[in-house]
DNA sequence: ACCACAAACGGTCCGACGGTCCATTTCTCT
DNA sequence: AGAGAAATGGACCGTCGGACCGTTTGTGGT
């Protein structure tokens, strides 16, 4: 046997509890304290299971990653392969836009350790290079990898967060603003 | 007298070494500790003059942002008043930019604590309510205020930060992204 | 020149945090 | 049931930002 029954459970209690937390419409400060406290689990217990916080807040969301991503890559169209480019840029911002809205207290954790390692997560890096490839078959006479980095850049979880309390933006204004960056070309002068 | 000399002189020395520390090439972790020693004071006095830490960074670019302000408000065309709309949004554009790269660890460091003080901040609500009027200015027929915060998130120092060392992007590739981004315009189909 | 007092000072202390250690407990296989 | 490996968790550590407070220092009035 590769997993001890106990590890197993304790395992799913810590990754339950750190959703739980980050759920919270207000989380406060989600610490690894109170992560190991609400699983009913020692410290120790998170740190080994996932190395660090960080590792943690990523298999928490890995699940949610891989779901997206299954259906980016596999599903139907237009967000899945098939369809007009058109189509398929906005569709997959509108999830991506979604995913960020619906995940945003654990992105937002994710992109306050250590910014450089936000982009460079794997998943990201799937987000960013999957944006460039649409944005290329859109045929936008621009540079595509730059506007990619700029559009994922726009949907940062802690700016969607801001405009959206502080700045009392609508998610549908903010939406709107996203497929128009996205949307647009340098004028023919 | 409102302030006494020794009060004056330690001011002056705690944001030298606050500025000495952050221009660093890599300037690692600028700690409260570490710019009282430098200053050959103790921390509490850091403190005491400037509420906290991030109060110190903002005294310590209140200059440099007063600096631009003066360009852009009074002085000459077309970073200042005057000169056609296309031209000021550029000139505007560059400066920032530049801004941004120059004090790159400074304006790091302000956006790393609490991303909603940053965008919050006096001086960032003027540079994005700049950016919005000179959108507006230039014509472009789209959500102006949305698409200054979307300009004004990707100089984000951070982002920059990244696309330079991890993605190498040379300066100018960015900064022609940039322009990319705030002359685009929605596609008259 | 001196003195008294407010102003400024800085070393020490505190609480919170992420992460490590290791003696103890608990599972699982035979 | 028993042995040994696996897992555990509370105590511990280093670091950080910030508060406290007894001591020192500048300054304006005499």
């Amino acid at each position: 046997m590769s997993q001890r029954a106990d590890a197993i459970r304790n395992r799913a209690a810590v990754l339950d509890a750190a959703e739980a937390l980050f759920r919270q419409d207000d989380p406060g400060p989600v610490t690894l304290a109170r992560i190991a406290e609400t699983a009913g689990v020692g410290k120790a217990t998170v740190l080994r299971r996932f190395g660090d916080l960080g590792g943690l807040i990523e298999a928490v969301i890995a699940p949610k990653v891989a779901a997206l991503q299954d259906a980016v890559r596999t599903g139907g169209p237009p967000l899945g392969p098939g369809g007009p480019p058109e189509a398929r840029l906005h569709a997959y911002l509108d999830a991506l836009f979604d995913f960020v809205l619906d995940n945003h207290a654990l992105i937002r954790a994710l992109e306050h350790r250590r910014p450089h390692a936000y982009y460079a997560n794997p998943a990201s890096q799937f987000w960013i290079g999957e944006l460039a490839r649409r944005l290329r078959a859109a045929h936008r006479p621009v540079d595509a990898d730059y506007l990619a980095y700029a559009v994922f850049t726009a949907i940062r979880a802690d700016v969607i967060d801001y405009l959206r309390s502080e700045q009392h933006m609508s998610t549908d204004r903010i939406r709107a603003g996203l497929h128009v960056l996205a949307t647009l070309s340098p004028p023919g002068r």
